[in-house]
DNA sequence: AGTGATCATGAAAGCGCTTCCACAGTGGAG
DNA sequence: CTCCACTGTGGAAGCGCTTTCATGATCACT
């Protein structure tokens, strides 16, 4: 069946395509894949005989020698509801696909199951199944950061690490500056008693956010007292917002790490009849989506996280070409106030 | 170098577990895939070389002679800016990663580059580069399920493809039957006279959505002309909504094929003074999570978006494992009422 | 005309794995 | 005691591709 021609069923294979352009295998192989050192004859021979037998390569074929994949994966530890009902995983996606529109590499999406540890992730990683990973961390690391870069893979991270973000590089938003701005505006609006409803204390970027509140407090000479967690959801927001109500009932400025919570706030504001931003003034964060829907519309600070994950692809493709140095790299992008409603 | 023992750099192949485990690597083989024909002895002894080398099967040699790669594509077509702000695909992608995480199988993401024709992604599924495909469609059709049944390709549509439906196993929900019901709410209340804010009429669901409607309301014997088109944004419904006010000015019911079009529509109401539901009732469709943040919160119908893609997941991994009869099947799952404020 | 350098080409060697096949050993049935 | 089915095993063939290497052929200069 084999034996000469074409076969039976099944896709054409290259040694097909080398018959019928009548040429070596080694030759369709060049012309196939850049066409250097070979001649326009051979080329345009080649091109015919892939057009007519509707030829596409083996990848598995083709990585299992040149040791690529041409995949990279976006890896997301843990991802419990939040990650899926927040917009932010799908912009992340959408940053990452844009870049990868303009070569021919695919996105592989790694979820680790939630409760089962990240070793299948791990083993996944380690079969060099890709060629390089984005982890969206967004949560506490578990060590990962570390793992990766034992592990010798191209890897960037979204958002700072916990633990290992010197030995790693990571695009992350400045959510310190962010939340510093977004307090500074509570402060010249002329707010008195400022409280907080921070993030989860196991994220970074709940803490770094948390950070930018106080400094900005303090710098306006502002005790810092009144800080509550929430855990990033609307629910979250309204139990944290009636907590520190009720232990500060006199606060006329409430800094949110989170629209969704802040969307929460706004809620228990209303039912005890405060007015936003008459009698407290509330600023959110994140602008990806939410803000623009609540009564009244949030100011906030707008994250761009298309141009996060943009950029840590490109460094991501940047490292697995060779091109970058081969130490960690640290791009840290500024977010913008957004100037609604709210305060 | 590589004469010998261990090599220098680089992973462990099979060839050096065998060596270690004092075994040919056709039983070392066989052991670490299921040890069918395998004594107890050498199956230890395997076992304990692969941990001790640390051995990771190459998946590209593995898939090479195996012709599976052990994973599937999620399809997305001409993917825009709607895709990603809709909670639709990321639960989707949950509904999906759900199914696969019982098995070893991993999910490649396939968004076709907006504008560029689905060329590439095509190209990629030709390739086998895995071994299934789920089609979001979501989308016009674009022949894509006939391509994609001449490829001969397992894969599985999550919604009514456009047409094909009948050679090409897809997983919907009941459209119809859920706009149908969302307008006997309205029937039912009263109303008197009922429009319909409709989605854009390239994708099935809003077709299936808009017959749901005219079914109920011929049934109850009432006019179906009051219709306006939107594309299931926000701003789409608020000027549906305007258009549909304007024509007809005594509509006292609005049934509206997405959340986040019937919460444009409320915006448009609550500016011409119009009380909801007293003066005019409203039910929605998606139940996604807009829905309980519009004011007032909305009735709506639910769609059990990832029990369609565990569904649909499922359905394809019995394809792929050939247990299914090959010919194509159809589930349409049923989708609940939610009673909320708005009607 | 002679000398290298450059170019296009094909033979062949793998990449790391699974699986077919042949073979020896074992035990139970006749 | 023979025959046969079955089990565990290793040799070897290949999966479809890229890439090295050797080989002529071609070219631009002395």
């Amino acid at each position: 069946m084999t034996s000469n021609g074409v076969r039976a069923g099944g896709s054409p294979t290259l040694d097909e395509v080398a018959r019928v352009a009548g040429v070596s295998r080694a030759t369709a192989s060049r012309a196939i894949n850049g066409g250097q050192r070979v001649s326009a004859h051979a080329q345009s021979s080649v091109d015919a005989a892939v057009r007519s037998l509707g030829y596409v390569p083996n990848p598995a074929a083709r990585s299992l020698v040149t040791r690529r994949t041409d995949s990279i994966a976006v890896v997301v530890p843990e991802p419990d509801d939040r990650v899926f009902s927040d917009p932010f995983f799908a912009r992340t996606l959408r940053g990452v696909n844009r870049v990868l529109g303009e070569s021919d590499i695919q996105l592989v999406l790694l979820l680790a199951r939630p409760g089962a540890s990240s070793e299948r992730t791990l083993r996944y990683l380690t079969n060099r199944h890709v060629d390089g990973a984005i982890v969206v961390s967004h949560h506490r690391d578990d060590g990962l950061a570390e793992q990766l870069t034992r592990l010798d893979l191209p890897c960037v991270f979204g958002g700072r690490p916990w633990s290992g973000g010197d030995r790693v590089t990571y695009v992350d938003i400045d959510n310190t500056a962010g939340e510093r701005e977004a307090t500074q505006v509570l402060i010249d609006r002329g707010c008195q008693r400022i409280g907080t409803i921070a993030g989860p204390s196991d994220m970074t970027a709940a803490e770094d956010r948390l950070a930018g509140w106080r400094e900005a407090m303090s710098a306006a000479g502002m005790r810092d007292d009144a800080v509550e967690h929430g855990d990033f959801t609307e629910d979250g927001g309204q139990r944290a917002a009636e907590a520190l109500m009720a232990a500060h009932p006199d606060l006329d400025g409430l800094v949110v790490a989170s629209d969704l919570m802040a969307s929460g706030a706004l809620k228990v504001l209303a039912a005890s009849g405060r007015r936003v931003p008459d009698d407290v003034a509330v600023v959110g964060y994140d602008d990806l989506g939410v803000a623009e829907r609540t009564t009244p519309a949030l100011t906030t600070v707008r994250q761009p996280v298309e141009e996060m994950t943009e950029r840590a692809t490109r460094l991501l493709l940047e490292q697995i070409d060779g091109r970058s140095a081969g130490r960690p790299m640290r791009v840290i992008i500024p977010p913008t106030l957004i100037r609604r409603d709210s305060a």
